[in-house]
DNA sequence: GCAGTGACTAGTA
DNA sequence: ATACTAGCCACTG
């Protein structure tokens, strides 16, 4: 089936730390389907809610929820999201600055100091 | 196999 | 800054 090439997906939403958020595009690179932004949506559009899968650090390249073609699912985000820490602005955007998740994270520390 | 669809993105206007 | 466009590619009917 082609689960198992969600899977993958699914594996790479897992690594992103509680606290932080990550495109879909970065998602499909850190999966090895570099450029599948869109399945990673619709991979994570058929996933279980009970997968485990944290599935609400995903948001869009603008930081922003995606919008959804049914459900209420995004509410839900970005309930789970703030309860992790993480903030929105008045566009109800996500800081990428700030929360953006780096697979080297190198940049993090300096962000932190940096950070106006 | 073709056409429509989408929880995307990067470009262009 | 926002709005629209064209690529993108797997899934579905």
């Amino acid at each position: 089936m082609s689960q198992s090439r969600w899977k993958k997906f699914y594996e790479a939403v897992r690594k992103v730390p509680r606290g932080r958020v990550a495109s879909y595009g970065q998602i499909a690179e850190l999966a090895g389907f570099d450029g599948h932004a869109r399945q990673v949506g619709y991979a994570l559009h058929a996933l279980p809610a009970k997968s485990g899968v944290p599935w609400h650090r995903v948001v869009n390249a603008k930081g922003e929820i995606s919008p959804r073609s049914a459900g209420d699912s995004h509410e839900l985000q970005r309930r789970l999201l703030e309860a992790e820490g993480v903030e929105f602005d008045a566009k109800g955007r996500v800081d990428l600055k700030r929360f953006r998740w780096d697979e080297g994270h190198r940049n993090s520390e300096r962000r932190m100091r940096m950070q106006k």
